[in-house]
DNA sequence: ACTTGACCTTGACGTAACGTCAACGTTTCT
DNA sequence: AGAAACGTTGACGTTACGTCAAGGTCAAGT
């Protein structure tokens, strides 16, 4: 039998014969005169054993130690972990299902509104459309969801509850076109010190109290440069106004 | 904010960001005097997103097209084929995982024994231990089972089933034991043709039936001279008896 | 004898999404 | 000024084969 009738046999391609002869999972046979692989019955039965190991979802390398190791011993705490493995992957697969299924069943399906769906909704009430202030709040926020841990998602997702409420929603729509209107003022101008004043009483006590602890973190302690990069001078200005109040709030 | 920052920022090594770089998913930045990359906020929130897509199961070459295409129409083709390909992928494990539970919850866990539950049940009921013709019958089933389709195997299995019965077992068994004394007597011993007749006269006629359209498969139509192969001359003799006695009949 | 076509041989590159050196330059801290 | 921590490009490793490339072998038909 030649490696074509032993693949068709099997049910694998003749590279993959091959590929096992390299890799030592299956011993290469006795060649003809003319340098061709000539298989025997015995072949067939290691490569069957071979394929029905890898159907089952184990490792080329897993399989060579569980046959080289030629008692079951091994082999069922392979199969028990590779169960767990498989259990974890089907976890896994069904969240992603999950979230697709919420981001399939919104309207606005777009690159961005993959956060989330508990964000998005929080995002999409809080700002208004048509702010560039507004946008680069909501990059902000996106960013925390894409790169924190679930725990820390959740804590920053309780602490924009409080400005959920209609009258908070409005305070706050009102307080983001007042930063939208200074963008080409002078830094000095006073109405940028008025409008860091009422920023910072807008926030909530504990949004605040976060915040300003990220700024000591060394992962997320860069947040304000990163934002009043994208600022004007005089929306910059409010923020870091905005973040000496809260500073001097705290004491 | 250089490399490191920005990885850690948005939760993936610098590694991940300078791959992305090199397949165009994220332009690249400013360069300081040094050399380093210098990024922006825009930067960070582009990065989650190519991130959020990959987290969902997209491969990079889909998130790059869903980000040229820069609407959420492809998005929503895409993700939808993604619910299918993953609903796929959780049937595939399940049915893995129903083998595993299968085979783990078997007392003999061996390589071999990863045949499909089934057959091994059927392969242990008809051969008596420590027979080497039983032995080298068992590799041929295995190898049916391993090679072929689904539809095929179920066929293969329907035609074992008159032989599962205790008579029929007991026959098969005795003849075994005769073939297993054969081994070394001359070919043209008389007990060569007496068993070749028994055995053709145990098959059932369907199973019979099959043997002999199979030796005119390409592919499966080795299965004599393989096992032949690994015979005594006697043995081997018996079963070309057989399968000319087999022929006789049928006409 | 010659050609054709089917099969075989080894060798090497490609795949996906990065991980992990290596060898070397830059910033920052002490 | 030296060391630690960071950055740079380049290249190889991972998994289980697929897919050429460039040729050798073999059986059949002319």
């Amino acid at each position: 039998m030649r490696i074509g009738e032993l693949a068709a046999l099997v049910g694998v391609t003749t590279r993959t014969v091959r590929h096992y002869h390299h890799l030592g999972l299956l011993p290469e046979p006795e060649r003809t005169p003319g340098g061709y692989r000539e298989y025997r019955l015995r072949d067939a039965v290691l490569l069957a054993r071979v394929r029905r190991l890898a159907e089952l979802g184990l490792s080329l390398d897993e399989i060579r130690d569980v046959l080289a190791d030629d008692q079951g011993r091994e082999l069922r705490e392979v199969l028990t972990e590779l169960d767990a493995d498989l259990a974890r992957q089907q976890e896994a697969i069904a969240a992603r299902r999950a979230r697709l299924a919420a981001l399939l069943a919104g309207a606005d399906l777009n690159p961005d509104a993959t956060v989330a769906p508990d964000l998005a909704d929080a995002l999409r009430d809080l700002h208004p459309a048509g702010s560039a202030f507004a946008a680069l709040d909501r990059d902000m926020v996106s960013l925390i969801d894409t790169g924190a841990d679930p725990a820390a998602r959740d804590h920053v997702l309780a602490l924009f509850q409080p400005l959920t409420t209609p009258e908070a929603r409005e305070r706050g729509h009102a307080l983001t076109a007042r930063m939208d209107a200074l963008a080409d003022v002078d830094p000095a101008d006073p109405r940028v010190g008025m409008l860091a004043a009422d920023l910072a009483a807008h926030l909530p006590a504990e949004m605040a109290t976060a915040m300003l602890a990220s700024l000591d973190d060394a992962e997320t302690g860069r947040w304000l440069d990163l934002m009043t990069d994208e600022l004007t001078p005089a929306q910059a200005q409010v923020l870091r106004l905005m973040v000496t109040t809260l500073k001097e709030a705290a004491r």
